[in-house]
Order: structure tokens, then C-alpha cells, then sequence
DNA sequence: TAGTGGTCTAGACCACCAT
DNA sequence: TGGTGGTCTAGACCACTAT
């Protein structure tokens, strides 16, 4: 492990250059624990607050996972999770009768939960009721919390937003669970079937409470999806913003270039 | 400023949450400057690098900048540029004659510059290969390199790829301007009119590289995306890597649900 | 109990920015 | 020049993990 890299003056980034180097040349491989702080500090000959600062430094580059009490270890990369436009095709709806987050997580071997952890009425947020038109002082929404989990961790939140004038009566507005064919079987019914969607994708770092809810490691940032349901006529009639982490997901769309 | 939070036995912890409630309440408005380390060490009573832990929190959340010498800032949200399918429209392309990267700048009054900084041969990445559906050992591509510049600064690096039997002999393999139309335009005539794109999408933390090419502020991550351009038999022409500014770049589709 | 990371102290000196 | 952040030292005590 000694002290090989001559390109930095300074100690910390001469540990961290030198750290980085052996995770990307897997000399320190995968799952690898890393050298303790105490140890690194020996090693340079600095106190152990510089050596702990170039652990830092890896951290922010999502290279390695610190676990209190047992070390520093190399961080795996997980294989991501993919969803996009298919995930509101009807035919995969009706064949398999699974929602596409189960769909996907199936293919990868790992166990799938959804919880519905509120149903309630809001008036909807700007953005939201900028995108379904309708009133946002006036007018008033159901709002659905859905938790997404993957071998009993969450991996994705999402809040849809649905006009009462459509939900009000429905199991939209007061039911936890979709039943078979999910949310857009119900739209469906309703007389709102999907034709477009419009996804508004950005990426940055999760606020506190994001951290906690969903366990997400330092230097992992998320990926905020603000969806809108459209049908056939060109009427908005569900937006839903799902925020996830972005180790573990990723957005995949094939979709036909339109004039 | 002084201390009302009681939330967090931690002092760095109570002080970072303080100034992030005064941040989004707005009692520190956009671009304020936060009080000097020293200050919030003395007014909490706590030793500098304790202060100065509390502004890191800050910086992790992406919630201010520190600039050397000057103070700490509350960051100021810029307004994000939005790419998406419209990108690719012929129509888009045959009306403005611009680019859609140029025609989104032109959208902010900004000014756009687009800089081909290298074009060369190289075997593609295994990733390329597989979408090219070429050989990723035997078959040759020609590599491009774009860098985007909103008023002078780099917001977006793409790298393009194309099979060799496509671009041979064309503008694509030689030149760096592209002229009117630009990229699309050329493939059209080359009997590769685009009409359906994957686009593949991610988001992490930037590399040290990234960081400086990118000018990436600390706690601001980075949008990836994969981009393949197909023609209407399916046959895939064209891959581009583009890695984005988080902060200043987002995505916005429109697209039909298919089937 | 020994080893790890988490936080903190009370300094020091340096580099950068403004005046 | 004085104020700011950037880095570092040489400790200290705490919390967590393992044995």
C-alpha cells in the first residue's frame, strides 16, 4: 500500500490518488476492506484526521461504503434496476397482470413489495397542477405515497397526483390496493386509458429526509422522475413524481422520433 | 443566527441544520453569504473545524458554495436547459437550420457554442459495440468529441460513435463541422434517416476528471446518458455518450405509449 | 476487550480575495 | 492589510462491531 504517487502535494489527495488507483485497478477489488485510518496515517506519516479527509474524498466519489465500527470497504456496484416507457404498456399490463416495478425486479431474481403508505387530499403543487390544469388554489387532488422495496429496502418513492374530479368515487381515492392491472387498469375503466406519457428527468442530491427514507449511501445522488399520464385527446390526468436511488436505478426509453 | 435548533445533540450536526432551515425559509436568501466559520464557531461555542463540518453537511446537500478566500453562498438554483426526444425532429432540424442544443440556449438568451475538440478511430467500448451491433474487438468506429458551452462554460461532453462502413468516406469521419442540419442531416443522406431512439439513462457523482473539464461544483452529480439512434427497419447507426452537469441539465420526454 | 469509524478541541500555517 | 476558506497536527472521548 505504501506511498507511490508523486502528483500531489498535498498528503490527503496523495492518499486518496493512491487509494483511488488501487480500487480502479482492482487491487483493491470489489467488497475489499480498505487499510484502517489509523493505519493509513502511519503509513504517509500524518495525523489521522488527514487520512480520514482522503477517505472523505472517496466518499464523495461513491467509490467506497464507511461502516461504523468495522472499516471502509470498496463499494460494490450493484446492478441497476431499469424502467421506462414500457412500463406503461397495456399489452405487458394485461399479460402478465404484474406491474412493471414487479415485472423488472423478476428479472433480476429479487423480491418486490410496493406499500401505499397514505391516500389523502391536497391541493395540488405548482408544478403538479401546472401540468394536469387545473386550479391549484382552488382546486384539490388525491395524493397517493407509494414506497418501492427490493429485498425489503426501498429503492423508490413515488406521489401521484390524481384531479378528485376523476379519482372521487373510484378506488383511486380511497383504496390502498389496484387490484389486478394496477393504477392504469383502473384509469382505463375510468375512461382515461394511457396514450403518452411526458417524463421530466432530473438528477441531485438527496435531502436529509430522502437519505433516511430510502438508506442512501453517501455519494449516491438520486433521480427525480416527474411523470405525466395522458390519453388519447391530449387530457393530463395523473402526475406522479418519483424520486430513486440513483445506484440502484436506471431509465430506459425507446421511443419513436416524431417529426 | 444564533442557536435554536434542538433537535441534534451533535453541535455540527445543529449547526448545519440551523442554516439549512434559514436557507430554505429564506431568511438566507439565494447568494447570501453564510457567516465565516470562525463566527459560527464562536457563536455556538464550538472549536473552527467543527463550524466548518457544518458547512461540509451544507456542501453535500448542494445547498451552498464555498468560494476560497471570499465566504460561503447560498447557491443560486439556475434554471436547467431540458434535452429530449425533440432533439432528434427533422422538422426542428429543417425549420431552425439550428441545432437543438443551440435552439434551447437561444430559448434562455444564452449564448451556445459547440466545440468538436477531437475526431479519431478507435475499437468501441464494449457497451458501444453491443448497441452498434458491431464486433467489439475486430470492428473499427469512428470516435467524435463534442463539448457544449453555455456562455463560455463546458455544461455537456458527448461522445459519438459510428460504424466505420457508415461514416467511411463521409463528412462524419473527417470533419468537424457538420453544417446545416448538422449530425442528422448527414446521416440522412447517407441513407440513415433517424426515426426511433433508446436512450438509456443514469446518474452518479463525477469522476475527478469530470469535475474539472465539467467545472462541477462540489455536491452536484452528474447525468448520464446513452443514446442510440436507430432507423425505421431498426438497424442501430449512431451511439453518443453524453454526461451532463446535473445542476444545469435535465431531460424531457414526450413519447406515445406503445402496446 | 481490541479495533474500527465519528466527533471534537485548540491550536498552527498556508492560499486566496479584497481594500 | 485583515478576513476568508484549505489543510494539517496531536491529541481526546464516544459509539459501534467483533471476538
Amino acid at each position: 500500500m505504501g506511498a507511490t504517487s508523486e502528483s500531489h502535494q498535498l498528503p490527503s489527495r496523495r492518499i486518496a490518488e493512491d487509494l483511488r488507483r488501487a480500487i480502479e485497478s482492482k487491487t483493491l477489488p470489489e467488497g475489499a476492506k480498505l487499510p484502517s485510518e489509523r493505519v493509513l496515517a502511519q503509513e504517509y506519516g500524518t495525523a489521522r484526521n488527514t487520512a480520514r479527509e482522503a477517505i472523505r474524498l472517496l466518499v464523495e466519489q461513491g467509490l467506497v461504503d464507511v461502516q461504523h465500527g468495522r472499516g471502509v470497504f470498496v463499494r460494490r456496484k450493484h446492478r441497476r434496476f431499469h424502467f421506462g416507457s414500457e412500463r406503461y404498456s397495456r399489452r405487458l399490463r394485461e399479460e402478465t397482470g404484474l406491474s412493471p416495478y414487479r415485472a423488472e425486479l423478476a428479472k433480476q431474481g429479487r423480491t418486490a413489495h410496493v406499500d401505499c403508505t397514505s391516500i389523502t387530499h391536497v391541493k395540488p403543487p405548482p408544478e403538479v397542477a401546472e401540468r394536469l390544469a387545473v386550479d391549484h388554489e382552488a382546486d384539490s387532488v388525491v395524493r397517493r405515497e407509494n414506497w418501492y422495496y427490493a429485498d425489503g429496502e426501498p429503492v423508490q418513492i413515488g406521489v401521484t397526483f390524481i384531479p378528485l374530479a376523476i379519482a372521487e368515487g373510484s378506488v383511486l381515492a380511497t383504496s390502498a390496493n389496484m387490484g389486478r392491472g394496477s393504477l392504469y387498469a383502473r384509469f382505463e375503466e375510468l375512461g382515461y386509458p394511457i396514450a403518452r406519457i411526458r417524463e421530466e428527468i432530473a438528477a441531485r442530491m438527496p435531502t436529509p429526509a430522502e437519505s433516511r427514507n430510502l438508506s442512501i449511501p453517501d455519494g449516491v445522488p438520486v433521480l427525480e422522475v416527474l411523470h405525466t399520464g395522458i390519453t388519447g385527446d391530449g387530457t393530463p390526468f395523473e402526475v406522479t413524481r418519483f424520486v430513486m436511488r440513483a445506484d440502484l436505478n436506471g431509465l430506459d426509453y425507446n421511443m419513436p422520433v416524431e417529426d
